[in-house]
DNA sequence: GACTATACGGAACGATCGCCCCGCTTAGCC
DNA sequence: GGCTAAGCGGGGCGATCGTTCCGTATAGTC
């Protein structure tokens, strides 16, 4: 165990591979070349290896940044005064995100991560307590889930990824908003 | 032009070849490896390529016929008596369609593909009218255009496709439509 | 049944890409 | 400044996959 600390070069590496690496995938998704990665942050495709035992692991060490994020995010508005606002302040970073982030719904589907497996969970209970309390307010119907709600955040991520129109993302958002509230009749 | 008729095994193995292709791309989407729709359709890679100029010409082939597809239930649906269920039946298929067909998000984005392009217009004015009349009906808010409903048309497919669960799937489906209705206040 | 254009099959080519290896460099320490 | 282990770079291997080529088979025609 008792890992030794990596020498200065090697963390200095290790981080700026972590940064391409971000921005590669959320600039085009999983499909980089990890070569391109390896160009972008300085470094031969060795040296991503040193750090990153394969393409995926890079990947899920990014993801789990990503979704780590959001999770202190959902965190953060737990104890909002205003229970409705709080959730849909939290949709609304998730959308936003979104758009300069291509990687973000493959990112939250896990894809069978060990790591990011975890977050998702952490998310789950995150995003959980936002949504019980914004039911218990009547802002959000009752039959939802908190796996529904992922899965349709899933949803209007791919479509924000896919549409980058603002006008058009704006009424993506009012849709699943609305589509959230309780029913009116 | 005058193109010359298709010798009968030429036109047996071109509708083989949609046919596995069309099952390929909806089971595992476009990653099938083309050798394998070639072996399922009982045929060379050489002969597919015979048909195909590529496998993307191939792809939107099978794309075109799903999109025509649902550009013809779009129209028989046009002059029901209520415009509200006729919309709502649309999108239940589409949803229920989508459970099957992993390629559908991607066909209806049409991957610049010239002809699929083409369908995906004609979609937009078919799904236009229905969308009118259900406007016009007070069922679906006014502010939706018909980009927008293709835009959530497309997240909802691409829920579906990754949640095979079919009460997660009701509940996406649930907040998708209560979303389009005219908001309560 | 023979002839020919059409079509077929599948081996092989080339490009791409993940990943490994190994000779060279350099940080860390005395 | 010299020693050593840690780290680096990039050439290259192997696998995958789209695509092509060409010798063989066969449908269509007389």
């Amino acid at each position: 165990m008792a890992e030794r600390p990596l020498r200065a070069d090697a963390r200095r590496n290790r981080e700026r591979v972590l940064a391409a690496a971000a921005e590669a995938f959320a600039e085009r998704g999983y499909d980089v070349p990890l070569d391109e990665i390896a160009t972008a942050a300085g470094v031969g495709p060795g040296t991503v290896y040193r750090h990153f035992p394969t393409k995926e692991a890079l990947f899920e060490a990014v993801s789990l940044a990503r979704v780590q994020e959001h999770v202190a995010d959902a965190r953060a508005r737990a104890t909002a005064v205003d229970p409705g606002a709080a959730f849909d302040g939290f949709l609304a970073r998730l959308a936003d995100e979104a758009g300069r982030k291509r990687d973000l719904p493959d990112a939250l589907a896990g894809a069978g991560a060990e790591g990011v497996a975890e977050a998702v969970a952490e998310l789950q209970d995150a995003l959980g307590v936002l949504l019980t309390r914004a039911q218990a307010a009547g802002a959000v119907r009752r039959e939802i889930t908190v796996k529904d709600l992922i899965a349709l955040l899933k949803g209007m991520l791919y479509v924000v990824r896919t549409a980058p129109e603002p006008e058009l993302r704006a009424h993506v958002y009012a849709v699943l908003r609305d589509g959230l509230r309780p029913p009116a009749g």
